[in-house]
DNA sequence: GCCTGATCATTG
DNA sequence: CAATGATCAGGC
């Protein structure tokens, strides 16, 4: 077996079928593989290198790096979503999508939205994620290149339009992670004490936690099983 | 602080 | 023991 290029001779895929093609290519290597291969030195674990699993296969995939906030793969309208999965290939994690606007919302509309922008195609590269397999020896698994099918699509319009209504409405401080079916908003932040702009309870500015839309486990993990059983 | 990449860890 | 709320790192 041979490893693919590494990451610095990797140019952006032309299209999905070689951008499929290399992550296929990743399929059954070890994450201690794959870093080693790059010339990366491996954590000891994820604790203070959340993103690093990510940011390994972007390297490796010839995603264009950087905090745009683009898809990872703009010129072909890709966006790369490595997602922990347990042995039985289930999400161990919700999955984070983008950063929720919490002002300057008039006018914006689902078809317009930054979530369905990210989510309109989506490289999905399952990771073995149980805290209990070492870093190096878990497992890049097999990718799906997805989009929402309609069913899929109005749900999450429906969860983005009444997270959204509320956050117009001033009322972002009264949602919590429950509201959803599919489509959660959660904090997204340095820590607690970060503070962003947003609409009060009366209309008027306020400071809060900055938010994130993410996606449920409940939504991805038939996502990812319907692509696996068949 | 904002946005990218996410997982951690306390709690119900 | 899953899920919610909190947190970590890096570039700009």
């Amino acid at each position: 077996m041979t490893l693919p290029l590494v990451s610095t001779l990797v140019t952006p895929p032309v299209n999905e079928v070689e951008l499929l093609a290399r992550a296929s290519a990743l399929a059954g290597y070890t994450l201690g593989e794959l870093a080693t291969h790059a010339g990366l030195v491996l954590p000891a674990n994820l604790k203070r290198d959340k993103g690093w699993i990510g940011v390994l296969l972007e390297r490796y995939l010839g995603a264009s790096a950087g905090s745009k906030p683009e898809q990872d793969f703009a010129d072909i309208g890709v966006e790369l979503k490595t997602i922990p999965v347990d042995s039985a290939g289930r999400p161990l994690e919700t999955t984070f999508v983008c950063v929720a606007p919490l002002t300057g919302n008039s006018g914006v509309t689902w078809e317009t939205s930054h979530v369905r922008y990210k989510l309109a195609r989506v490289l999905w590269i399952p990771v073995e994620g149980s805290r209990d397999i070492p870093l190096a020896a878990r497992r890049v698994g097999t990718p799906l290149l997805w989009s929402p099918d309609a069913q899929e699509e109005l749900r999450l319009k429906q969860d983005w339009e009444e997270l959204m209504d509320l956050i117009v409405l001033g009322q972002v401080e009264k949602i919590t992670a429950r509201h959803g079916e599919v489509l959660q908003l959660r904090p997204k932040a340095a820590n607690s004490r970060a503070l962003t702009a947003a609409i009060g309870e009366f209309g008027q500015p306020i400071m809060t936690l900055p938010r994130g839309f993410y996606l449920k486990k409940t939504f991805t993990g038939p996502l990812l099983a319907r692509h696996f059983l068949i």
